[in-house]
DNA sequence: TCCATGCGCGGCC
DNA sequence: GGCCGCGCAGTGG
């Protein structure tokens, strides 16, 4: 696995491709961690995200999502009881709006969207972050907002 | 070292 | 049958 190779498409799963599980997208190597939802780090960037309703805030328009970033819940409930920090996944993903680095989005069928796959989780190809900040999420706690827009699809390189 | 948008099972309505 | 809470498994950033 070179470190390289993970911005962008993966060779053999194009946009659409369909998984049945967390495991299967991680063998695929479309979005490695097994839990996580933000692959990546505050260093080199964000490589991928999974949309599957693990936080309330996040909204889905389709060619424009408000991603949430991670942190701040209770480990049991998954309820927002603490304030979000600009760190791990949420400053990977800052990082690629710095450097203007693409982001894999995967949509997962627990995420409530008519975007969402039916069930299992698709690759739903590459987005930009256009902006990010923090604001008061629905349980009244910090959280930091990502705007991922949809890249156009420039064809074969 | 800790944290993370799983997964399956059993109970309840 | 669907929803929810709980407990456990296990890999990668």
């Amino acid at each position: 696995m070179r470190y390289e190779r993970t911005f962008g498409d993966i060779p053999g799963y194009p946009e659409g491709s369909c998984f049945g599980t967390r495991l299967e997208l991680s063998q695929a190597g479309l979005h490695r961690p097994m839990v996580a939802g933000i692959s990546g780090s505050g260093r080199i960037g964000a490589n991928s995200v999974v949309l599957a309703g693990g936080y309330e805030d996040t909204e889905d328009f389709g060619d424009e999502i408000l991603y949430t970033g991670h942190g701040g819940r209770d480990p049991e409930t998954g309820r927002q009881v603490a304030h979000q920090t600009l760190t791990r996944g949420n400053l990977a993903l800052a990082c690629n709006k710095l450097y203007g680095l693409p982001v894999r989005v995967i949509r997962g069928a627990r995420q409530r969207s008519p975007y969402a796959p039916e069930a299992g989780y698709r690759y739903d190809g590459l987005y930009s972050v256009d902006e990010y900040w923090r604001e008061v999420g629905k349980a009244g706690f910090y959280i930091w907002r990502f705007r991922l827009v949809k890249m156009a699809v420039s064809g074969p390189r």
